[in-house]
DNA sequence: CAATAATCGTTAAGGCCTTGACGACCAACC
DNA sequence: GGTTGGTCGTCAAGGCCTTAACGATTATTG
């Protein structure tokens, strides 16, 4: 524990009435999250030439090969604003394409171009490896009782 | 396991030369945050007028009573020029007080209004009660463990 | 001591996220 | 078959994040 958390876990006993070991487990996946989220962007997202969502919606479209915009948004977590507007940033670069859909001409149609599954698999092969070195000291027993518990947690929140 | 993560191993699989171990892990973690940070900020952040990097703001300066900006950065793990932004929003909100250092005028000083301390002990009432929902399923000694492991990571980060 | 170097916080540019409002379009009902 | 009500994607407004460049101020050093 370091003195920030040290710091706030006493701030809070002081305080009186919070759930401290809950806290702390909060208080860590928060820190884990940004922590890593941010290494991820700076040394392998951003050196590929896109972000994090860039990659993260690449990424969702190559494991269909053909999604429309609304089940983009659902399968990654966030709006179809949100996405509407990473899909115009990724196709100025290249990467993927849009087709109208000629039965219902309210939906598009998203793929990535050639170039698109290019860095896709570039930018997912270096990613690969910075998740192996970021797990190295954990056991294979270990990391799958982590995976265990995450997928509960998740589970928890739907 | 979804679907999602399903296919997703499957392509990864197909196409060969990765750890799919590691991917599991670092795919629900991923989503665990975003799905978590969202959750947090919909339905107990914005609820209480402020932003999730408001909070962290906040709560990082509560727990040290004042703090410069850097300091605050880099407690909360983000770049000095977002602190610096942050810092304004809360203050055109009266939540926090930006004093000058008589001794080295580059420096601020950053300490809650009472108003300020009042929306973050209230906000994380609501907040440590979510994260009781959160962790509900899980027995003392695997939060326990879980805490663990999550600062383990962490350590491994720096 | 003056000139140079380092440090602190802010601003600028480019991207992303959320909610809410909106046009375009489809479906279903009267 | 028109009107009425949903659905899809996009835009707008407000905030936040990153890196890079900057002024202001302090520290160092010849």
């Amino acid at each position: 524990m370091d003195r920030f958390e040290e710091r706030a876990t006493d701030r809070l006993d002081e305080e009186g009435g919070f759930e401290l070991d809950e806290f702390a487990a909060s208080f860590l996946l928060f820190r884990l999250a940004t922590q890593y989220l941010g290494h991820l962007e700076s040394s392998v997202h951003r050196p590929e030439g896109i972000s994090t969502a860039g990659f993260r919606v690449l990424f969702t479209v190559w494991v269909y090969d053909e999604l429309e915009p609304r089940q983009i948004a659902r399968l990654s977590g966030v709006s179809t604003a949100a996405v509407s507007g990473v899909l115009t940033t990724l196709e100025g670069a290249g990467l993927i394409i849009k087709e109208m859909d000629s039965n219902d001409r309210r939906l598009r149609r998203v793929r990535l171009t050639p170039e698109g599954t290019a860095v896709l698999l570039r930018t997912y092969r270096r990613q690969n490896d910075l998740e192996k070195d970021f797990f190295a000291h954990l056991s294979r027993t270990e990391l799958a009782g982590l995976t265990t518990q995450l997928r509960s947690l998740l589970d928890s929140l739907e």
